[in-house]
DNA sequence: CTGTTAGCGCTTTCAC
DNA sequence: GTGAAAGCGCTAACAG
């Protein structure tokens, strides 16, 4: 069925060997033959086997991507970077998914499913458990984290805290002194430290400038736009003054206390300043103002960089520093009064 | 470096081939041995190559997932369902994406991607080019779509002519008779019909109703918030009488909609009635009215017909059409007056 | 029930 | 510059 490397070989008129040099653009090839080689090939509709070279060379030119969720915002366009990447350079990406499954034996993400299946594995935002991570450092592939440390690898984010506190900054300077949060990461994330690193920034611009943090104006959610919501709901129906400003953990939570705050009629921002961190692409037509962060490139500075290693490049894989930019749009004034 | 059959097969005192039954849970091997073999391969800490066992059966237990985009709402979530039942069934997933080049030079989906690199592929809501669909059939591999029809090959999805005319009779039925559209899919979206579908139904609606389609109430978009609010703002502004209601070809659509409704005033849903359909994950915090459909399930039915097909139950891959239903929430009520 | 023996399709020394 | 041949690790007859 499939035409093999040999096929090609006998047409042309070479052994397999010269076929397989040429066609793989290394040296030692006369130009006629090459030239004579990929034509043959190209009629015959030849396409190599990854199985047979895999097996071969030890390399499946596939690269292994790991992701707590892919129907998330941060996940979907890291993957999509990262996606750009890899084609560009004739790589695969296999996907591995714990569709929510962050932690419990529902998980399923085992060595085994990476062994002699990959070249290397780019761990997206998730916290590894100490087992896991054991057993993907003896698989001995190159690995690295997106979109927030890892202990153990290096990876490539924002820096959390920096951003954080220039959200914070952002609302300070507005003049706001009641400032609530909602923060990211309910339970044990185990070694995930985003979102603790954005709650922490948040009480430490806040003992900075001097003000009180009330534990009824910070609420838990999981980043997402209906744990938002739920978060605002928690904090609107507390007894007492409501904050002038909330600093949320994710725009999708942002996003989620306009809506409820819409629904009760708390105009935004005359009555209250909301600011998230992300530039969700609800952002934007929402007038959210927020930390931007650009996780496409963040996907693709990591497959480069472990692509790079990949041809030999020791050390190319190094922890490194997203930009991320206060944007100001309309869901952010000063206090009233 | 990595333990092979062969020194399980050392250890165990036995043949390789018995290894390779005992482990993969053939017939024809004593418990005994089956017991040793398994005893004596985790010990070991045995992975079996995917390579070789690829280059030996033919089949590399690798399915691939082509999709226009993975960063949008309903390819996240298909993705995830597809890959909860791979990865139950121990398959891979191997995800090709255009990343937005739907057509054009850049987009650069070609046969030899996927020959003899997965065993069936599923192709999310996109238009094959004539060319794309001969390669692909051309490989004999199984197809099927997922979230539209596509030429040539079975699919998943819902009836979306149907799934528009339950938005439309909801707003007729409310009473509303100006009814504008934003429409999905500006441009030649090759055979990919779904946008045109939902559109078609829109029409078919009004003149089922005796109402006019006025072309000033008509804005194309792309299916995103963005665009939504693009198409949005093209309505609103235009000269002569507002729609009292908006059928949009997608949630995020009506979302950018609502939220540029909102920019200038025009109140929801005493102003203007808006519905969509997907059921976005930020369609029930922002109170959308929308025909609901489950792309989660839509992966995972497909998935599971293409795993019954491979496993040879030949026609396993049909049309099969998923359910929609109307999800009433805030966005709509009878037109005012 | 178990072992032997060919490959699967490609890469890679090592000769020529 | 090119070819011969030995694997890579596993599966699949075929014997026994």
């Amino acid at each position: 069925m499939g035409v093999s490397i040999d096929d090609v070989a006998a047409q042309a008129h070479v052994s397999t060997a010269t076929v397989s040099r040429a066609l793989r653009g290394l040296p030692r090839v006369s130009e006629a033959t090459r030239a004579k080689v990929l034509s043959v090939a190209a009629e015959l509709g030849y396409v190599p086997s990854p199985s047979a070279s895999g097996l071969a060379t030890g390399r499946t030119r596939t690269m292994g991507v790991l992701v707590p969720f892919v129907d998330r915002w941060y996940f979907g366009h890291a993957i999509e970077g990262i996606d750009q990447v890899l084609r560009e350079n004739g790589y695969n990406l296999l996907l591995f998914s714990l569709g929510g499954y962050v932690h419990g034996q529902k998980r399923s993400f085992t060595e085994s499913m990476v062994r002699k299946q990959i070249d290397a594995l780019l761990v997206l935002s998730l916290g590894l458990s100490e087992e896991e991570l054991r057993q993907l450092h003896h698989t001995e592939i190159p690995l690295l984290s997106v979109g927030g440390p890892v202990v153990g690898c290096s990876g490539v984010y924002i820096d959390d805290g920096a951003a954080a506190t220039a959200a914070m900054d952002h609302l300070l300077g507005l003049g706001h002194r009641r400032i609530g949060h909602l923060s990211g990461g309910v339970q044990d994330e185990r070694n995930f430290k985003v979102p603790a690193l954005r709650t922490l920034a948040y009480r430490t611009a806040m003992e900075r400038a001097g003000l009180e943090v009330r534990p009824d104006w910070i609420a838990a959610g999981d980043f997402t736009v209906a744990e938002g919501v739920r978060a605002a709901v928690q904090i609107f129906d507390a007894p007492g003054e409501l904050p002038t400003a909330l600093f949320c953990g994710s725009d999708e939570m942002a996003l989620g206390a306009m809506f409820e705050a819409q629904r009760r009629g708390i105009r935004i921002p005359e009555e209250l300043s909301v600011v998230g961190i992300d530039d969700h692409d609800f952002s934007a037509p929402a007038g959210l103002t927020t930390i931007a962060q650009k996780p496409w490139h963040h996907g693709r500075a990591a497959a480069t960089m472990l692509l790079a290693e990949l041809a030999g490049a020791t050390g190319a894989t190094r922890d490194t520093l997203m930009p991320f930019e206060l944007v100001v749009r309309h869901s952010t004034a000063p206090p009233p009064g």
